[in-house]
DNA sequence: TAGCGTGAGGTAAGCGCTTTCCCGGGAAAG
DNA sequence: CTTTCCCGGGAAAGCGCTTACCTCACGCTA
């Protein structure tokens, strides 16, 4: 590759004078300089190394981002929000998948430091596992000492700048929904029995059961994805024929549940979680407790960008039911 | 942060060999240094510098891909199948989102040159712009020239690796299964007219009006999403009242289409393109032409990530019809 | 005419690593 | 008891940039 050298030799100037040019330095140059300088850039393809200029000069610029996976519309809505912030700042933004593997997480903690990041923002449930939660504080903590920002979304085995939204409300929410319709009992899909997530939602639910004198809701446990979240509900479906209503803990799963229920002579309300832009298309259009993803996103990226706080900031952002048309009274 | 320096100091040896420890070079060391010096590195979290790190050994390892939206289902199925070959291969990658903006295409080129990275993949349609084009080739084969590997998924403006779905086939695919219904005259909800995907389709749909004696297709233009595709539906509609079925040139745009047609009162089919994981999950069910879409990233990946060929290798993938509810015979 | 300020340009010292080359000492060989 | 190897370890030269500092020539003032 070409590198500045070759294009101040080009351009019979020190690699000082280049280096300005084509920076856009404050220091003033003549035009025939310039001209020359750009002249060689420009025959030469010349790319400064990006890796050369960061070690020279120290300020980071990239930011990054850890989710479970981006192809999931859940953290494609969230990424989209990260990114919009982070391309307004001009940044480069590193993006990481886990596919919920804590160990991958942590490595992928090491490695954006390593990349020098300005910035991090990590999306997405906790885990409940105190081994895994100390951990990474430590990494963290490690990183912010050296003057990196960190800003989490939904997941509260941290103190710092946050934006949590309220998945225990929303599961109540949910559950105040379907009582209100006349439902005395319900189905719950659940995802990983280890995310922070999923057992928030269920507790919001299960308060919901308690404070309407219901009995606790029947729970089946599946992955956050649509096929597992269909077979979750026939399991729940033959273990408790009585059943009139699910409440599905995202929707990708409340998607299964709705194919799964196309199948099968029970008219069934359904409610999801998220609001994922699905939701209205699927059939019946799905009721869902909605949160606002993109703009957590771009709220989380905004946290983590801006100057460190002495107190930590924790953004709560309220769940809210969407009534569409997947959930209506028990035929009785 | 903590350097090199600074864990060779606190464990007492020199910098090589503590960097010789770190890496797991193959010069042998003896136990008692290798235990102070990681035993520093865990005191002090030290984590070596990424850039520094890509200066000094100056071997190329993570790779870019650049794609309209990864938060788009299309691309982001893509992705994931590049990402799931790039990560096999132990290699960071780098997402670039160009918003369908040729000139930020360009920029992002460019920073992933300077990132200097092995290779990359440039996903989704190319533009009709011949001065685009140029530029991109430009800086492409410049790129080449310093031993950088590119792939590209379905753009035939440039000659190289390349992995192109046979979207003119899926388009004719599209029209002959409608007018095998015994439609008529189609509607074609389009993308973005600058795009050669969109062309591509189209040009295969007024193949197989031609080849089934029907008249052109009636065209409405959209932008590839859903709220577009569904204004689109009203125009066409609102312009050819007659039309018993409208191909939508992908799913996104299909799924807009299924939502306009929810409210109106007439049976009109409809067929998309691309099968994204919810077509099967909207109702009507979406007829559509799928594309491995998955694969097909995971196929450019590998592509990049082989050594050079001679010959450019261009693999084309077939489309395929996937019959669902969405489309049936006209009324009568 | 001497003295000085100013502005354009160059010199070189790092940034944090990797890696080649060299050195010293102990084991093996004579 | 030398000599020869070998092997563990360190010194130092870059990798490609940025930037603080220096130089030199010119033009101005007194």
């Amino acid at each position: 590759m070409a590198t500045l050298d070759d294009v101040a030799r080009r351009a019979g100037v020190s690699t000082a004078t280049a280096s300005r040019i084509i920076n856009g330095s404050s220091k003033p140059v003549s035009a025939a300089l310039r001209d020359r300088v750009e002249a060689a850039v420009a025959d030469l393809h010349y790319v400064p190394n990006a890796h050369a200029r960061q070690l020279a000069r120290s300020e980071r610029t990239a930011v990054g981002v850890v989710v479970h996976d981006v192809s999931d519309p859940y953290f494609a809505e969230i990424t989209r929000g990260l990114q919009r912030v982070a391309t307004t700042d001009g940044r480069l933004v590193i993006i990481c998948n886990t596919y919920r593997d804590p160990a991958r997480e942590l490595d992928y903690v090491e490695l954006l430091r390593a990349h020098q990041v300005a910035a991090m923002v990590l999306a997405g449930s906790g885990y409940h596992d105190p081994g895994f939660a100390r951990a990474l504080r430590g990494k963290l903590r490690a990183y912010e000492l050296t003057g990196g920002r960190v800003a989490v979304i939904g997941r509260h085995d941290r103190t710092g700048d946050a934006v949590v939204p309220d998945n225990e409300a929303g599961g109540y929410l949910a559950g105040e929904h379907l009582y209100a319709l006349g439902h005395r009992e319900l189905g719950v899909i659940a995802g990983p029995r280890n995310l922070t997530t999923t057992t928030d939602r269920l507790t919001g639910l299960r308060r919901a059961a308690r404070s309407h004198r219901r009995p606790p809701p029947k729970v089946a446990y599946a992955d956050f994805d649509r096929d597992s979240g269909a077979a979750a509900t026939a399991d729940l479906l033959a273990a408790h024929p009585r059943l009139t209503a699910i409440a599905a803990l995202n929707d990708s799963m409340a998607v299964g549940a709705l194919a799964h229920l196309r199948g099968v002579d029970r008219r069934i309300s359904v409610i999801g979680f998220d609001d994922m832009p699905i939701a209205r298309d699927v059939t019946p259009a799905l009721t869902t407790i909605r949160l606002p993803l993109a703009d957590m996103g771009a709220l989380a990226m905004s946290l983590a960008l801006s100057a460190p706080s002495r107190d930590p900031r924790v953004e709560r952002v309220p769940a809210e039911l969407v009534e569409r048309e997947s959930t209506f009274p028990p035929d009785r």
